[in-house]
RNA sequence: GGAGGAGUGGCCGAGUGGUUGAAGGCGGCGGUCUUGAAAACCGCUUCCCGGUUGCACCGGGACGGGGGUUCGAAUCCCUCCUCCUCCGCCA
């Protein structure tokens, strides 16, 4: 969410946002809103003044003349606006009391319709997505996103390499007929191995963070409140994606970003203490009612999916360099794994609603003959930090909002299918990656008759 | 799930209808004193919104959240949330 003053002062730029990310911002609306809030305030505030006055006056049983001079030049108009029959000077005990009744009537009327154009001018300003860095390219879709750098080559294969459900299913540790059986559509069941792998991945992942990237390891709820969801802006945009616990304020999680962000939800930081490095491993649940049809086939799309999760809390002067670092923390992974990968730069149109400027790692995928999404790293600048009320403290000086930064490092499923992609061997084997072996236990996962 | 109790400023803690943003204390900041420090003493110490070029000034709002009663609510009523204690249930 944006701060009412700058938006108010920027609109021209709000505009240029909204042409280059593609949506619709009618600014028209805002400004009557903001105009015709603002009017009532003003008028509100006078009343209520000359109420709080007025009472005063009567507490103390005063009866006829009470008002000084100056008082009652600024007090006798207002009164006159709302007691048309209010006593030019000299005003008695029944006068003030009637004035103060019909002001209190008056008052609470003005109360409820600001607090209805704020309710309006909220949920306004709830659906503005956040302004693009500047270094962001402008672009009409995923194609003018820009490829930054690519890491590796593509495993080379002396047979035409299959897609991991069928490389899953021949070595007998992933089963979805099954998975279906039990939950249904676009869920996964891993076996023996798999399991295996799917746990070590994790673990890994876990380890490098926090024991070579100065991660703090979280492990938040998996189930989270409207509240956070606002917070994040999962809602009010994105509720058909997400599933909710019917009779309850509870949902399961989407991805750890939403608890993460929370942590610190209503908070001041310590200004030394920035940034704040994070990071959690959990499930991630996801409707993605949208979606249907839409790779169906293997676990590239899952309801429910693991995934470790990078999170910062920075000094805006840092936040950009941090984004960097961010990055390579999730490039890590990858290369360790020996994961053919690359890096894009999204554009003005691709990029997601809160973020100012987002990198996603794509990972090879030999089936396919393509690069795969496996991680997304955004900074939000302060856009979250206000929604969410996270601010710091300089020393000496007023607290700010702080800037939010995330990133998957990586998504574990998609991980575990691009290992068991590209570490595929003919006999329908599949090594392990060098740095998986002390978590696997084996260098190589041999079939399984299931 | 049942029965009780509690939520006040960075922290502790007064305050049960009237200029109370809120006594007192602690902490923090500035000053006096001191060779320096401590102690002592003095002063300061929140955030949001509106009017405004303005962190100046004027005004409004905020005592867990929301609603109500009243001319007026931290104080009375309703409701929700959170925490604590006891009972029940449970991995």
């Amino acid at each position: 969410m944006h701060d009412l003053n700058f938006f108010r002062d920027h609109l021209d730029r709000f505009e240029q946002m909204a042409r280059a990310r593609g949506i619709a911002l009618d600014l028209e609306r805002f400004r009557t809103l903001d105009r015709e809030r603002r009017a009532l305030i003003t008028d509100y505030e006078k009343r209520r003044w000359a109420q709080r006055l007025a009472g005063g006056k009567l507490a103390r049983g005063a009866t006829v003349v009470m008002f000084g001079l100056e008082e009652w030049h600024r007090f006798y108009p207002i009164a006159k606006s709302v007691d048309e029959d209010f006593p030019e000077q000299g005003p008695s005990e029944a006068a003030l009391e009637r004035f103060l009744k019909k002001v209190a009537r008056c008052n609470k009327d003005s109360e409820h319709r600001i607090a209805e154009l704020e309710e309006q001018l909220r949920q306004f300003m709830l659906q503005v997505p956040n302004l693009p860095h500047e270094s962001v390219p402008v672009g009409k879709g995923p194609e003018d996103n820009r490829v930054v750098r690519v890491w590796g080559e593509p495993p080379r294969f002396d047979f035409p390499p299959r897609p991991h459900w069928e490389v899953g299913e021949r070595a007998g540790i992933l089963d979805l007929p099954r998975a279906a059986k039990i939950a249904g559509s676009r869920f996964a069941l891993y076996r023996g191995a798999g399991a295996r792998l799917e746990r070590a991945l994790a673990n890994f992942m876990l380890d490098v963070h926090t024991r070579e990237h100065g991660y703090t390891e979280i492990l938040p709820p998996f189930l989270v409140n409207t509240a956070s969801l606002t917070a994040v802006g999962q809602l009010p945009k994105f509720a058909a994606d997400m599933f909710h616990l019917e009779g309850t304020d509870l949902w399961l999680t989407p991805t750890a970003e939403v608890e993460l962000t929370n942590l610190y939800r209503d908070e001041t930081l310590d200004a030394d203490s920035l940034p704040i490095r994070v990071c959690a491993w959990t499930a991630c649940f996801r409707s993605e009612a949208g979606a249907a049809g839409r790779e169906t086939r293997g676990i590239t799309r899952q309801h429910q999916f693991q995934k470790v999760e990078l999170y910062k809390f920075t000094r805006p002067e840092q936040s950009y360099d941090e984004l960097e670092s961010l990055v390579r923390d999730a490039e890590t992974i990858l290369q360790r794994l020996g994961l053919h990968y690359r890096v894009v730069l999204l554009c003005t149109a691709d990029m997601g609603f809160a973020a100012a400027k987002t990198y996603d790692l794509e990972v090879w995928l030999p089936s396919a003959g393509e690069f795969k999404e496996i991680s997304s790293c955004s900074n939000c600048e302060a856009f979250q930090a206000r929604r969410a009320g996270i601010r710091f403290k300089p020393k000496g000086g007023k607290s700010e909002f702080v800037h939010t930064l995330n990133g998957s490092g990586l998504a574990v499923g998609r991980t575990w299918l691009a290992v068991v992609e590209n570490y595929q061997q003919a006999d329908g084997s599949i090594l392990v990656p060098e740095a998986l072996r002390p978590y696997m236990g084996t260098d190589r996962i041999l079939p399984e008759k299931v």
